[in-house]
DNA sequence: ATACCTAGAGCAAACGTTTACAATAGATAT
DNA sequence: ATATCTATTGTAAACGTTTGCTCTAGGTAT
């Protein structure tokens, strides 16, 4: 049995009511050395505030859970600090939760875990809720904000990158260095999040206006792992016409990279690689992978900030293609 | 305002100690038909339990808190899914709370996050608490366990690999591939959790078995970081005697790999690498990289069963080598 | 002197559960 | 018919806080 505020009035001689108030800080309610007397006892005593029963009274909470995949998504972390960041400005709490691996169950477990306590709301770090979870979730009547996913309609709150934005800019870029055969690897499109039918879009209107003519080859589809990109490159090897690929995460361009090297395939030599997400996974391998980098961090920090205050927007991060040594120039004469 | 047991109470007629009683399942205490109209009349308001309520009259409760490192360990989502796996199996939630990288005053507020709060009880993976932030948790009475992390003394509840053993295995496996030269880099030797000078302690002794004399510059100290790696090796230029070297982490046999590429060095041909972890990232670079590797997964799976029975002991799990392609047998004679 | 204000403090209700105890009704045993 | 048991339900206290309301004593304005 731990002390409670009701030791600490016993102790001092006052009331339960002031010693609540002068822990709480409700200045104003309580004399200096009132405050003085009790806040010491409260440290001797070794006082710790037990939340459940704050919360049961006031009916609101300052914690914030985040809801995550247990899938190595290896940019989770990047969007937690951007959460953390900012709750920490706001003196909110954050707790994390695993909802494992596109796991109808766990998702469910997650989510009553977060609801069944009083909080402040819930951001979903690129989980893609089966349908029975997301009714869970909206007829619950606490805010929720998606992170890393988009949808099509906007009935649902959320903060990404512009995904047809960063298959168009990734297109643009190969094209300007003069690949006119450009893969795209790895992505699913079937998935209702939508994600990689955006990039596939941006990557098609890309080509068009280049002129272009898409094959249906140069798509191989996927589920953004290590294994998709090692099968995607393989594929590309039967027809042996794209001189540049675009995958669609680190660990697609990494698999890619990796099948390079077993096949003794130069990099970039015979084969440009962008990545899609631009984590700390691009500068490991050698040669280091050029990426359109997303803003993860920012991701975090705003979809924080919009929970906060409440705001029932969606927005976009900025993206940003990084350079480095994954992708090279040629000159349409090596055709 | 949401539905409570009250409102089920008025709208099918039943007391709320009856109510309660069905839905916590009280076999026993209600009749088969109450139990139905009970349970349908949840169902149909969307009543949803207020744990904070529950937990505050029960004294108990079934979270487990994780606190973890922002620090990318890279190898903390093992040990979170063995973690989740025997919590889940036992009924148990469990939520994730991050204390900053290092920091004094995250680690408090993860700390108090977790504290303020009732539950079963705390797992921190691979944080070395500060002397002031460990007062706030030996006095609160919660049972928590060191996970990845052992101590000298036999106070603290841990559950680790043998560092020990680590440096020695490493060392031995070198020495039978033919090396005599071997270098020790990136760890931390003045680390109160001591892992650094447990594994150095058992290269060491590894070392004297072979009646080999140990040289100063073959131990580079670090942070097991990325750049640890890459300054580690550097300094090993200098005297280009080391012929293999035992990389603290993952990340630093990365580093070190990398520096490598970039002074055109060649492993293993040059220089044999094997580092400590053995995570995914060992696989994910070419040459891949050899490794003692942990079982972090069974590490969470333990120190959640110990947790949950309130067993007080320490534990250490088994590491075992992984022979990939950073490490060349030498003869004799190359010498 | 009277009326009014203010600072500081206490009283008690409320939050949503659980559960010991009491109550009731029917059943069984004698 | 009486005593005893059992199954089901209800009553009310308790958990540790917060906070609207009340109370008192001293101060200020008239």
């Amino acid at each position: 049995m731990s002390i409670t505020i009701k030791d600490i009035a016993r102790e001092t001689g006052f009331s339960v009511a002031t010693v609540s108030r002068v822990l709480s800080d409700k200045t104003g309610f309580f004399s200096p050395q009132t405050a003085i007397i009790v806040r010491e006892a409260a440290a001797n005593l070794g006082y710790k505030k037990n939340m459940a029963a704050t919360e049961l009274v006031t009916q609101k909470s300052n914690v914030i859970a985040v809801i995550v995949n247990s899938t190595k998504t290896n940019f989770s972390d990047q969007i937690i600090n951007g959460i953390q960041k900012r709750a920490d400005e706001a003196e909110k709490r954050v707790i994390i939760l695993y909802a494992g691996d596109r796991n109808e169950r766990a998702q469910k477990i997650a989510l009553s875990t977060a609801l069944e306590r009083p909080i402040l709301g819930i951001l979903l770090l690129s989980v893609d809720l089966f349908p029975s979870n997301l009714d869970i979730l909206t007829s619950s009547q606490i805010p929720f904000y998606f992170l890393s996913i988009s949808f099509k309609n906007n009935e649902l709150n959320y903060i990404s990158s512009d995904d047809q934005e960063i298959g168009y800019q990734a297109t643009r870029y190969l094209l300007e260095q003069g690949h006119k055969n450009i893969g795209i690897a790895g992505l699913d499109i079937t998935n209702s999040a939508h994600t990689g039918v955006l990039r596939f879009k941006g990557y098609q209107q890309a080509l068009n206006e280049s002129g272009i003519t898409f094959k249906q080859h140069w798509l191989q589809t996927g589920d953004y792992s290590y294994e998709s990109g090692i099968s995607a490159l393989r594929n590309y090897c039967l027809n042996k016409d794209v001189t540049a690929v675009i995958a669609a995460s680190d660990l697609v361009g990494i698999g890619i990279l990796n099948e390079c090297s077993h096949l003794k395939i130069n990099v970039p030599a015979e084969l440009s690689i962008i990545t899609i997400d631009g984590t700390n996974l691009c500068k490991l391998v050698r040669p280091q992978l050029s990426s359109v980098t997303q803003d993860f961090y920012r991701m975090g920090y705003l979809g924080t900030t919009y929970l906060i205050n409440s705001a029932q927007n969606n927005a976009y991060t900025s993206i940003v293609i990084n350079q480095r040594q994954s992708v090279q120039k040629i000159s349409s004469t090596d055709y």
